[in-house]
DNA sequence: GTGAAAGCGCTAACAG
DNA sequence: CTGTTAGCGCTTTCAC
């Protein structure tokens, strides 16, 4: 903090350890095994303390990048997500953060609303030479084929991913098989299901994971609808608006999103049509994202905690960069019931006169 | 893509430009000049051909860090924001993202939940020789004292800084103005007010701006009780919950928060409590957060563009780092009337009995 | 047109 | 203990 004149405040130029080294009447490498704790035995008091005296009189600060490049090891890992606006990432972004050994420095590609160039994010990436790579919605393969990869690589939340290094994973299936288990006891049989546009691995395990569950339970009286909508509020808000009419003549009584996002713009969509949520219809989705508390009515949820996804897969890698060998990580899916999910009241319709071993559902009155 | 024999297969290391020239019979120099456009009656079309063909041969990437060494311009900048919790700051690297030069990396530093260091984050920042710099809730003074910078700095929602350099800002007043006249239309009088446990600048002035805008129009029949909570639904939850008490002995009818997301935990303590939105209590927050649109009730919010302030803040960058004078950016605010908010109902109370020119207000009925 | 040489800021190997 | 030397991968004069 001292600073008698300021580092280099004329030039614009920070100060290097050979400014460093000048100053304190030493040599450049001297400056390093200081600056880099490697003195014991190495180097004399005297020329320590000068060194240190230099260093805070000028404000020097390493350059890690300069550094890197003559380590081969640049301080730096890289998350790669598809994208921002669905709120999932922003939890793993903060796990990472939290899980990184502290002289990491993170950083973040994402890709924008329209473009999920991931691979070409990853190229750019795999081009700054980081120390590691944690990445979500890239697959194995492409992983591969883009390049051989120099570096630690973890993979997330990519289901049936044949990726060879660290992975973490969710409980996919459990966590659909307690939804399906749920909405089959409300007595639904008729349910609507918003998925991405971009069919991700992760969703297309959540989307047939369901219909499978669903299906093992009540056989042909299911139906089951899929709509696609971008992975936002407005997004999920215009196709649900545009879906409501048809689904409510197939009679669907629960509407279970992929992920909560969208089930935002869905109650969001069903509150602007007048359509009682959970009365009417049930709306439920995945990942339980903080918000799915306070929405109203608060959202029916498969918790797939992204915080511990994030946390869990820095740890991998810190693993991974210390050269041990590392185990995947499959993390829980635990269902969170709230008030979104109900009993499932049927209309009278030609089409299809509901018969289960119900609970609660089956009334004829309308709403 | 086409690659006979995997670059770099056997070794793990990436091609360099060294690799590149050796394959194409040509010097390193040659191929810089190629890499980087410089071509133009510098390199015999013969030897262009010869390099690009070892480029794709070899899949090599020049070294950004590298080359930025070389150079002095890192291709870099930083973001830093003092948490990923409040979301306020996930839509700001949305704008950054989008704003920024397509050849820009985004480095992104954020702050843990309970350590928002951000000193220490931009000297770890300044170390990094970054291009340029986005930060926001670290003061001008911290920012100047902590070193000389070297690169442009846009300081974000800082009201009132005397930061040289480009900002920008909110009209935080204009946006308080129009919360304090929403609220006194509707008969408030006592209200109560969540802020952060940082006080930074901007939550200083909501808070300021606001209690002053109610004291111009009510005068001493104001009350306006603050209290503190971090930016997270769990805390504000807390807060609320252990306030409520005194807040309804204080016949407290309106409860603003600095932040939406306080407002959703605000909201979720209500509702646990049994306190009906906004029939008891009003409530309304800052920021507008989309998820505002779909909390039970939809939540009343000042708007202040958490996107284009990252977006505008980019675009700064970019003039800033072409050289070009950039001149300070203010964004509007605007007030977002929804169902948290309604009509005060005063109980009748020994302490307080509101009077003024009313509307809607006023019934002694309890709920 | 082209390559050799120097240097960006730092670290590592090696003589003194 | 210490300074010199040699790079890390790339760009940039500057002679040829």
């Amino acid at each position: 903090m001292a600073r008698k004149d300021g580092p280099a405040s004329l030039t614009g130029r920070l100060p290097s350890a050979r400014d460093v080294a000048e100053r304190a009447g030493v040599s450049a490498s001297t400056v390093s095994l200081v600056v880099n704790g490697k003195y014991e035995g190495r180097v004399s008091r005297r020329n320590q303390t000068a060194v240190r005296r230099a260093i805070d009189e000028l404000g020097y600060r390493a350059d890690p990048v300069a550094r890197g490049l003559a380590t081969g090891r640049r301080g730096t890992v890289a998350v790669i997500v598809p994208d921002l606006d669905s709120h999932f990432f922003n939890y793993v972004t903060m796990g990472v953060g939290m899980g990184l050994k502290a002289d990491m420095q993170l950083l973040l590609a994402f890709g924008q609303p329209n473009d999920h160039d991931l691979q070409s994010m990853l190229s750019r990436i795999l081009a700054m030479r980081v120390d590691g790579i944690i990445c979500e919605g890239i697959s194995a393969a492409a992983l591969r084929s883009l390049s051989d990869v120099y570096c630690p690589v973890v993979v997330l939340d990519d289901p049936g991913t044949d990726w060879a290094g660290p992975t973490v994973a969710f409980d996919l299936l459990d966590g659909a098989e307690q939804l399906a288990s749920h909405l089959v006891g409300l007595g639904h049989r008729h349910i609507a299901y918003l998925t991405p546009e971009c069919d991700a691995p992760t969703f297309q395990v959540r989307r047939a994971a369901l219909r499978e569950r669903l299906a093992a339970r009540l056989g042909s009286t299911m139906k089951f609808l899929v709509g696609n909508a971008d992975t936002s509020i407005e997004a999920a808000d215009r196709v649900v608006t545009d879906r409501w009419p048809a689904w409510e003549r197939e009679n669907v009584t629960a509407l279970v999103c992929a992920a909560d996002i969208q089930a935002y713009g869905a109650l969001l969509a069903l509150a602007r049509l007048g359509v009682p949520v959970p009365e009417v219809i049930s709306v439920a989705g995945f990942d339980d994202l903080p918000f799915s508390l306070v929405t109203g009515p608060p959202l029916t949820s498969v918790a797939l905690s992204a915080h511990e996804l994030g946390y869990g897969a820095a740890r991998l890698l810190n693993q991974a960069l210390q050269g041990g060998r590392v185990d995947p990580l499959t993390l829980p899916a635990r269902l969170m019931i709230r008030q979104s999910t109900g009993p499932a009241r049927y209309l009278e319709s030609g089409t299809s006169p509901p018969r289960h071993r119900g609970n609660g559902g089956h009334q004829r009155s309308g709403v």
